[in-house]
DNA sequence: CCTTGACTCTGACGCTACGTGAGAGTCGAT
DNA sequence: ATCGACTCTCACGTAGCGTCAGAGTCAAGG
């Protein structure tokens, strides 16, 4: 039976954090004194010393307390998924070192001329061009491979026609949502949008499924995109789908 | 001269984000019209894609408007502590990721068997045995070797008679602050120093260089140190410090 | 002129995981 | 009783915004 100090120093962490883990109800310890000090047991400290090593592993509270609350079959799969994030983080931190170190070297050849300036126009570029990374992740290597190919026929003209022929399908659809999606309308509706898929994925089945991965996850996109590609309505979605399994019956 | 909305749009970021920005003195508006919207050029969008680069970059805010309202020479420096910070965090990721695939063997090995009891040992074991990965930074392949040689003199008994011992003399030293470092009251305290460094050093220069590192480096330690190894008062160190300089004058 | 929808702004609370300080009670030794 | 060390709760703070509420602005249409 350890009070609140000892406690906290068997397992490496504070007073402090033994209150938050009791509030959030992560750990709560076993009794109080008459006083209303918290008394710990040694099965509180087996508790704690899982949810630290869980916590190194990159595990935030809210997760590490569903998992030690609730199946631990479902831990091997936690741990799976959170070996998934913690690559990604790597290639982050890979990428931003990269950056840096292109931002070093064209430093190091502007030396003596008009730093500040320079400093502005390389960062600025360096950053434009690291915009995509976040894509990168849906792309297998030969889909990404396919869409390099066909960037040159993506001209800002285009970009802009498709963007708006986006807006306004997407504007349509929501506005037939009431339709049957096997009546003329609808049909017509699902052909327009499988030709706007296609005019980006080429009919390539690789893109087609990358990009299909892609809009699963929107949810999980940068949020500067929201803009450039906004959320759509899931009712669109689910119409669509109906539409394109109306028209296969 | 954009408003908000379009100048977000242009950079990738949100109006709120602007608002921070603003509030925070990190991108003022160029104007605001007569209704108290904000007013951006095009300088101020240069400036944005600066920030967004270095953000990028892993830089927090704070440090982006210091750099960008500062000598530019220093960005070379910042950008050098960056990268280094970003390889610490990089290692920090890897070792998680060790240990999630150590994690999920033992998981697999115990397929069938009592597996709440087993992953708790598991994962217990596991946070016990990566808790010194924060000093590696401290230390050459040289002072590491060494100090893993003489690990296995290093007892538990052994270990809290040295730990007694230091706080014993850093008291003693906090009493002795007003003594003349010459004395032999000081240069006393100073030997006793010296003996309790050498105890763990071996004696071994590239050793106490890496310690010594490790002690300037006190204030970013793992705050779980904080009860093993206390923040020793600066006016401690200056006073052995002063003591040893007194020493071989 | 009024209405309407889309836009802008400020203020404030929220998120994650604690750190820190204030103020008050508890405990054991003197 | 005093004192020093300890415990507790409450509440504000950190970084970088997201979100919501409420109010004002703007331009187009009736």
């Amino acid at each position: 039976m350890y009070q609140a100090r000892e406690f906290a120093v068997l397992a490496g962490v504070t007073v402090r954090t033994l209150h938050h883990y009791d509030r959030v109800g992560l750990l709560k310890p076993s009794r109080r004194s008459g006083a209303g000090y918290r008394l710990y047991e040694d099965r509180d400290l087996e508790r704690l010393e899982q949810i630290v090593a869980l916590q190194f592993r990159g595990l935030e509270l809210r997760q590490i307390k569903e998992l030690l609350e609730g199946n631990p079959l479902r831990l091997a799969e936690a741990l799976r998924l959170q070996r998934r994030l913690l690559e990604e983080k790597k290639r982050m931190l890979e990428r931003a070192m990269s950056a840096i170190d292109e931002a070093e070297a064209e430093i190091a050849r502007g030396e003596g001329r008009e730093i500040s300036c320079a400093l502005r126009k390389i960062i600025g570029a360096n950053a434009m061009e690291n915009n995509h990374d976040w894509m990168e992740k849906y792309h297998t290597e030969e889909s990404r491979a396919k869409v390099e190919a066909r960037k040159h026929l993506w001209s800002p003209e285009l970009q802009e026609r498709v963007s708006r022929q986006w807006s306004e399908l997407i504007a349509e659809v929501e506005g037939a949502l009431g339709e049957d999606p096997a009546s003329d309308k609808a049909q017509a509706l699902a052909a327009r949008w499988k030709a706007l898929v296609e005019e980006f994925t080429g009919g390539d089945r690789d893109v087609t499924a990358s990009v299909g991965r892609m809009w699963q996850d929107r949810a999980n996109w940068p949020k500067q995109m929201d803009q450039k590609a906004p959320v759509i309505n899931p009712a669109v979605w689910s119409f669509i789908s109906r539409a394109q399994a109306a028209r296969k019956a």
